[in-house]
DNA sequence: AGGTTTAGCGTCGTAGTGACGAGAACCCGT
DNA sequence: ACGGGTTCTCGTCACTACGACGCTAAACCT
């Protein structure tokens, strides 16, 4: 045991991002590809060191601006963050005593990543195929974690429209509910279900054609954050 | 700034207790009374410093089991443990930079709390007074996360039965509810609903007389974790 | 014995949802 | 121009879940 003179073991203190995004039909995740050991070569969340006067999602925000040039909040071009969950085990890291807070972003989707920072070359994985290769540390386990949230957080929640871009059509809604979640969705039931939900989507009144068949109609997110009654997967 | 040779600001690691149970028909939190400065005297959850080579639940378990005597799990004597979120603003603690990882543990009625380990006096609280007075540090806002993380799980999880010894009644089941939510439950419905959701209550075969009134049914928890469907608060 | 209290079952009306039909409004190929 | 394909949007129907509430069962109390 080596307590410093204050009597407690020092920690260092990072934040890693799980920061998923739908992109060209599929759940994809940000990861960097880390150049130094342990892990040279293996692919892992951004993140980095909690700096000395920086609050935890400070630090969150700085690493996605960093890696993304992403912005926390509501609106064009932000991206929602929400704390996930803390990881310390003491063996999570064989060099030091790290403890990292997990943060979760979710962002529409958008061009290729911008590689600065300290991290090396980040790039937008596929989920599925990032949790079959192999992640540094408990990574892989981190981003379990995010996507269950994700999931979960669709279903009570109007976190779905933070996929989007500012403006959307239902089918684009659905499309994101269908992708994240992993299952097809009825498009008439589901366009029933959210503009009958008060407060979830806000017309703009202007509608959009993309492809063949009828032009849809163009929403914003509403102010409602929480949905009553859930939209449930699975029945 | 003072980075260390390894190139990260040191920090120092705790966990806080969130620990709730339903007693004397109130929703009650264990709070210990600080010997020390800053805030001497004054209320604060319990908690303390993660040791060198200790994770993060283990800390919380222990920090319970000092407090408490109560051991993680399910089962006769168990509380419910898991992780609740992580505060770590720089401002938090006047002293140096702490990150706390707050826990939240549900355990059924108990005799008061043994005041061991190093904690000051120990003693339940009704939450709603408890955040009536001061509270150290951020722990008001910690104590109400806690309380709304535990609202809302009761909605979609079985944990309600956590507030419940192992085998009880129906109606016991709905007094904890209608506590924590602070709202009265029709109990003809309430009976209808968990019955009725496979998995949730398992019938030990035998019923108790509990005061006036027709004997009830004894039942345990059953195997189910997650409700399907959810068991919704305000219509 | 009769009143009170709680447990547990059943009934009725309504909201929410899955399955599906059908018209509306666009694209495209001929 | 016109018909076929595609998507958006509104509607219908049946079933489930749930809130409100009546009723009986089985204890306790006086």
């Amino acid at each position: 045991m080596s307590y410093d003179a204050a009597g407690y073991p020092p920690f260092a203190v990072t934040v890693d991002l799980v920061a998923l995004t739908v992109r060209d039909e599929a759940l994809q995740v940000l990861l960097v590809t880390r150049g130094e050991e342990p892990f040279a070569g293996v692919r892992a969340l951004p993140g980095g060191f909690v700096r000395e006067g920086e609050g935890l999602l400070a630090a969150a925000e700085r690493e996605l601006a960093e890696e993304t040039g992403l912005h926390a909040g509501t609106g064009a071009g932000r991206a929602h963050l929400e704390q996930l969950a803390t990881y310390g085990e003491p063996d999570r890291d064989p060099r030091m005593r790290v403890v990292s807070v997990a943060h979760l972003a979710l962002a529409p989707s958008l061009p290729e990543p911008r590689p600065g920072g300290d991290a090396a070359a980040a790039a937008w994985l596929v989920v599925d195929e990032a949790l079959a290769g192999p992640l540094a540390f408990d990574h892989a386990a981190i981003l379990r974690d995010g996507v269950e949230r994700a999931r979960a957080k669709l279903e009570y929640t109007s976190l779905a429209t933070a996929f989007c871009t500012p403006e959307f059509t239902v089918s684009r809604l659905r499309r994101v509910y269908e992708i994240v979640w992993g299952t097809p969705l009825d498009p008439r039931n589901f366009h029933r279900k959210v503009t009958s939900t008060p407060g979830f989507l806000e017309d703009t009144g202007r509608t959009v054609a993309d492809g063949p068949g009828r032009p849809a109609a163009l929403f914003r997110a509403g102010a409602t954050t929480t949905l009553h009654p859930p939209f449930l997967r699975e029945g």
